[in-house]
DNA sequence: AGTCAAAATGGTTGCGCTATCATTTTATCT
DNA sequence: AGATAAAATGATAGCGCAACCATTTTGACT
């Protein structure tokens, strides 16, 4: 085995400058189609392929964005992740990924090893990175994007919506629907989750008439199965009063679903189910859940153009983009 | 903003040289340690960042996993996924991951993207790659494994299972427990469904007794929806005979399952279900859905273990490992 | 103290490519 | 045809790091 073809070895048998042939990979138009022809042909025939780092070295364009999710098993960062990636593939990018499995301290060495790779913008996840992380982060000069909820004082660039919000008015709505013993049933407990639970809260507080409220939580990751168990807890808790039941995301509000057949409850009759995220099975169910709907798909998509179009060096300050969020009522409730 | 630190500036505050900081960072043991204290001060003080792209030329180790999956949505390959990073982890590597949505031609692009990246190993899923895409793999000399099913003529090291087995076997299985009208559910389409679906015709062709077979596929992507459908149309096309449906993967039997609860078809009395894959829910659901279990994580965990020891450039033929998969009876059948 | 091996540190060079500038060729006009 | 601009091509240098080899320092032993 020959070692690999570089650009010299191209030059020769197209019988071209190396030079030439660097132009043809990337500024085609800059050459006469004659000996564009026979470079190309010259690449194929030996299967030359470009040194990416010699490339990235020369040029100071490493062709990388990078990107930190939570978890790749949450299916919610995934549908982001495809968003990412279908506007990553129109500017001819690559993606390097990381998961920080929701902690700061590895988001930060993450943070670290990806700026190795002089990508050319940052999508974190959250708004809850180490200082030190902060600081390398904004030393990098690079375009950041922070995704999924706003924060007062964003890094660089900020889209996302409100958890605080969202969790008051599903609260709410359970209150109008008439709902006054309300549990919340919270896994994992990350920022978003939290910022939920205190809306949740909230809007109890505000309620002029008197209700119950039973908060039953776990840092355990969130499942299907975890969900009815938290079910079980939260009826074990209220004595079984509990008439209504928002979940922090959906595969609990399913799991929750299915446990009340094995207990032999009526949805929403003798208990109301709301879940986050409005997963797909959500809506598809028996009865079918409430839930709340943001558009991920399209804020990976935003996230990418806006660093693509920030990488101009303008250091104005942006203004967080709030993406909102839809209430999907559904028979659950 | 300064330009970024290098290794020079990071050795001026150090009072080193240059290689020495090099060496802290990657062989620190052949540094003493007030040295290595010295310079790990500087580091973390100046903030600096080691340029990948320079390292990887330099060493000729890029530090790089290159992943391809045919889909970022299907939530298989998510598992094999975090298989992968897991894995990755304890070797200081990083992924490249690309998705080239089922299409050998998006895939063979893809390919040759990422081996621009010089990864120290390739991963890729099934076996349907393009001539062109197989000869740049070859020529490019570096540790191959192509994941999720078997191959004759893998291009280096081959991981996965059956799936034409496994089709034999699940419809076995419903041969066995007295159904005689069998449906098939497919959707997508690619490879291993084929194989599952090939699988499901030897099976009935193979049985001694008369039975009947009603097959319903579509090249659309899989969703829950979309089970809904296809069960829809294979009681149509089957005039209601059908009895059991193996679905090809349990999105679809999720589907499926809702359907019949809105066409008041017992399950398993009118019609049994059986999926593919056994995602959490189908154990979950009311009635539990049969389904087929393979070891996903630990696939994409192997693959990369594989690729490590295999570095070691021995060109010896490797024997496709097959991990195997499991049938998991529940109450849907 | 003197010898030698081993460990620690440093200097030089080149990885493969592209930015920059210099040069040559081609096209356009009077 | 000659003058000028514009397009195409080429030569050189250097991006930041680690491999390689040279040198210095340290430790272990007689």
């Amino acid at each position: 085995m020959n070692k690999k073809p570089n650009l010299k070895d191209v030059a020769k048998v197209a019988g071209v400058s190396a030079i030439t042939v660097s132009r043809v990979l990337s500024n085609p138009d800059k050459v006469s189609e004659k000996l564009r022809t026979k470079v190309e042909q010259a690449v194929h025939e030996i299967g030359y392929i470009r040194n990416h780092a010699a490339s990235a070295l020369a040029s100071r364009r490493s062709g990388v964005i990078a990107v930190i999710i939570p978890s790749l098993s949450n299916i919610v960062f995934n549908d982001v992740l495809q968003g990412i990636y279908s506007a990553v593939k129109q500017h001819h990018l690559q993606v390097v990924l990381g998961d920080c499995h929701y902690s700061p301290l590895e988001e930060e060495k993450l943070i670290a090893t990806l700026l190795s790779q002089s990508p050319e913008g940052f999508i974190l996840t959250g708004t809850d990175q180490t200082d030190y992380a902060r600081k390398l982060l904004q030393q990098s000069g690079i375009p950041i994007v922070q995704l999924m909820e706003l924060s007062d004082c964003p890094i660089d660039m900020n889209i996302g919506f409100s958890h605080f919000n969202a969790g008051v008015d599903i609260t709410n709505h359970l209150l109008q629907k008439g709902y006054r013993k309300l549990g919340f049933l919270g896994a994992r407990m990350d920022t978003r989750t939290q910022q939920r639970l205190a809306g949740f809260k909230k809007a109890i507080a505000d309620f002029k008439q008197p209700c119950q409220s039973y908060v039953v939580t776990t840092t355990q990751s969130s499942s299907i199965r975890l969900g009815g168990q938290l079910l079980q807890a939260v009826m074990a808790e209220s004595q079984g009063q509990c008439d209504a039941v928002f979940c922090c995301n959906d595969d609990l509000a399913l799991g929750a679903l299915f446990e009340t057949k094995r207990m032999n409850l009526k949805v929403p009759a003798d208990i109301a189910i709301c879940g986050f995220n409005d997963l797909e099975a959500s809506a598809l169910v028996e009865p079918a859940i409430t839930s709340v709907a943001s558009p991920r798909y399209e804020m990976g998509q935003q996230a990418v153009e806006l660093l693509m179009t920030a990488s101009g060096k303008d250091k104005t300050h942006k203004p967080p983009i709030d993406v909102g969020y839809r209430i999907v009522e559904r028979a659950s409730t």
